[in-house]
DNA sequence: TGTAGGGCCG
């Protein structure tokens, strides 16, 4: 309950306010207007104004734009609707315009501008931005091409804020020559023009030349501003390129605000330097929600899990309430560690939430399940959402295929396509699946149906599943035909599928051809080099194995450091290779030791070829003994019931010589054995892998 | 009255 000294201290704030009122002009009522951060603090004005004085129609435009901006667009609408038949002036609607879209009224804003020309009212250069906004804010194309043409015919086609909003528009739409057009030929370009065909390049993904723009900026003299600066910026995908922007950024004062300081933050950390990403983020003074999230979905991306839930921890004992995005950052984090116990948590942090973006965190969620291994779990929430879009069916689809359930994923597939049109997304995710189970014939109906039922173009990565499947049957020259005939260049995944599919048939003639263009297209990648050495090795050619190695060290790749998780009673343990950190580990390696004996006995034999270093025999089988996985599934062998299965998660593809280990290893142990590689999950069982030993 | 920092699927 409100005190008596407050309604007397809001009396006298009001007789004050009448005061004002009577003696002012339009100027001061407009000032006093914007004086109000609140919508109480403005509908308490507005009824002041009311008693006080006439309202000129600039006074209003400005009461409804704030009204707009206090979110309470109805009020905005109804004050808009009694004044606006009084003046045929553009501003008034451009007014109720930018607060229609501002509030995301889109399908309104476009209906309050088709109302203009039965009132006479001709748009200005004003009226088109706002438009154009709603559109790119829709990805609405036809209407944005047919405003530009409006824009025409009124004049204010070249007009530099029209132009503007053009470039962003069509850049949003995703045609990024359209942008580069009108950018190239506006008459008088200002620093919004260059912000803007910079932010076209960040989102088209055109990053080199965004910077390459941005310096072509600077060295013609202009001055860059935030939003350039934030646009440039977000380019950035190099280390030397990130420390020069980060210089440009201190010479133009901008470093100390929050946007620009959290997009340096950014940069560094998408640059490989999560630690310089790290020491900015601890200098700043002030953390505000998006920094603490952004860092978080940094070591998220970065494969840190460990740091950015740390991180999280850290941000609620600050007391900072997360909101959507930031649980989306925590939820990928979560899904990399695979820890279902985690999933549950943090789902049932979600469900008391209550937060924007359902749909987009259910899916998430939904994602989160399937990679923690349950499908039961992941269903339930995709069959308990409240609407799906496009994303959400193609998440439950992949969850499917990386399970190999191939049945189940085609038999969803037919109830999706009842209801929503697929897209290039749910072809890989339903392709990949079929792929996975081994379902050729199936996998093939998918790929002839894409054109031929839903108009979608294969892509080179639609191509690349193809090949997978190929390779699985294993006809690998009918996949390199198919290769050859393909109507788009042939990607890194292509060339992949084919190497991968080398690697279980032994072919190292395809091999190489698929080698010699992998290593160009895709020369950052270790992943690659590792497999094509192991190739190598498998069929005795050590000298070509090293060779691979060694370029691939010339090259300056380096080998991602493999590591093994498993979750014992809700806590996270992970194993590196020849780990010796657990204190447990004298107790490990002498279970090993005994587990490894016992699946020789059921005739396992270690596959030393996939041992580089030059060492002896006996020494390259302790090697592989000590494979991150084989560690991490006695542990859990010590430490889980004998009824529990053992769920592990690695974080690159699963070794040859541990996936053979672990299906004798299911075989003498009668365990079920769940592993997560960075491709698929592996269900062992009885000695068999639902993969069927191709992955 | 124009641009603008973090986010779901393969």
């Amino acid at each position: 309950m409100r005190s008596c000294r407050a309604l007397q201290a809001t009396a006298v704030v009001k007789s004050s306010l009448q005061l004002k009122l009577k003696t002012s002009t339009e100027d001061t009522c407009i000032s006093l207007i914007k004086q109000c951060h609140t919508l109480k603090s403005l509908k308490a004005l507005h009824a002041s104004i009311l008693r006080s004085l006439h309202l000129h129609l600039h006074s209003l435009t400005n009461l409804i734009s704030h009204y707009a901006s206090l979110g309470s667009i109805s009020y905005a609408y109804t004050l808009f609707s009694h004044c606006n038949s009084f003046s045929n002036d553009a501003f008034l609607w451009n007014v109720m315009l930018r607060g229609l879209v501002d509030n995301a009224h889109y399908h309104r804003t476009f209906l309050l501008y088709t109302r203009m020309p039965y009132l006479h009212i001709a748009p200005d250069n004003f009226t088109f931005p706002f438009l154009l906004k709603a559109c790119a804010s829709l990805r609405i194309l036809n209407l944005g091409s047919q405003l530009h043409a409006h824009a025409f015919v009124y004049g204010y086609s070249s007009h530099v804020f029209v132009a503007n909003s053009l470039i962003s528009m069509y850049a949003k739409c995703g045609l990024f020559p359209v942008s580069e057009r009108v950018f190239d030929k506006m008459p008088q370009r200002s620093i919004v023009s260059w912000s803007a065909m910079i932010g076209a390049c960040l989102q088209c993904g055109f990053h080199e030349q965004g910077l390459l723009l941005f310096t072509r900026m600077l060295d013609q003299g202009i001055k860059p501003n935030r939003a350039s600066i934030l646009n440039a910026t977000a380019c950035v995908r190099r280390e030397n390129a990130a420390h020069h922007m980060h210089r440009v950024i201190m010479d133009n004062v901008l470093d100390n605000d929050h946007s620009v300081q959290n997009a340096t933050m950014l940069m560094f950390a998408r640059c490989g330097r999560i630690d310089l990403a790290r020491s900015l983020f601890d200098g700043f003074t002030y953390k505000d929600l998006v920094c603490w999230a952004s860092m978080i979905d940094a070591y998220a991306r970065a494969d840190l899990p460990l740091e950015a839930l740390l991180l999280f921890n850290q941000m609620r004992l600050q007391c900072v309430l997360p909101d959507s995005i930031t649980l989306l950052a925590v939820i990928q984090a979560c899904s990399i560690l695979a820890s279902l116990h985690l999933a549950r948590t943090l789902h049932a942090v979600i469900i008391r939430c209550f937060l924007e973006c359902q749909l987009e965190l259910d899916t998430a969620v939904l994602d989160l399940y399937m990679k923690c291994g349950s499908l039961t779990y992941a269903r339930k929430v995709f069959d308990n959402m409240k609407g799906r879009n496009i994303i959400s069916w193609s998440t439950m689809l992949s969850g499917y295929g990386m399970h190999g359930h191939g049945k189940e994923a085609l038999h969803l597939f037919d109830q999706m396509k009842a209801l929503i049109k697929p897209d290039h997304v749910t072809f890989v995710s339903i392709l990949s699946a079929c792929s996975h189970a081994g379902l050729i014939n199936e996998g093939w109906e998918c790929f002839d149906s894409m054109v031929r039922d839903f108009g979608v173009t294969p892509t080179s990565e639609h191509y690349a599943c193809m090949v997978d499947l190929l390779g699985r049957a294993g006809q690998l020259n009918q996949a390199l035909e198919f290769i050859e005939k393909m109507p788009v260049r042939p990607e890194a995944g292509v060339w992949g599928a084919l190497l991968g599919a080398c690697r279980i048939h032994s072919n190292v003639e395809l091999a190489e051809i698929a080698a010699k263009s992998l290593l160009n297209l895709d020369a950052e990648n270790p992943g690659r080099y590792v497999l094509l050495s192991n190739i190598y090795a498998s069929l005795g050619k050590r000298r070509e194995a090293y060779r691979i190695r060694n370029l691939m060290k010339s090259r300056g790749v380096k080998k991602k450091v493999g590591w093994t998780s498993i979750e014992i009673k809700g806590k996270m343990y992970t194993f590196v290779a020849g780990d010796r950190a657990n204190p447990e580990m004298d107790l490990i390696y002498s279970e090993l030791g005994k587990l490894m004996e016992r699946i020789r006995q059921e005739g396992y034999i270690p596959d030393v070829s996939f041992v580089l270093h030059d060492v002896e025999g006996e020494t390259k089988e302790m090697m592989l003994y000590a494979h991150s996985e084989k560690l991490a599934i006695v542990f859990g062998l010590i430490k889980l019931g004998h009824e529990s299965s053992i769920r592990i998660t690695k974080n690159l593809r699963v070794c040859g010589d541990c996936h053979t280990a672990t299906k004798f290893i299911s075989k003498v142990t009668g365990r079920e054995i769940v592993v997560r590689d960075s491709q698929r999950f592996h269900h062992f069982m009885n000695g068999t892998c639902s993969c069927g030993d191709y992955w």
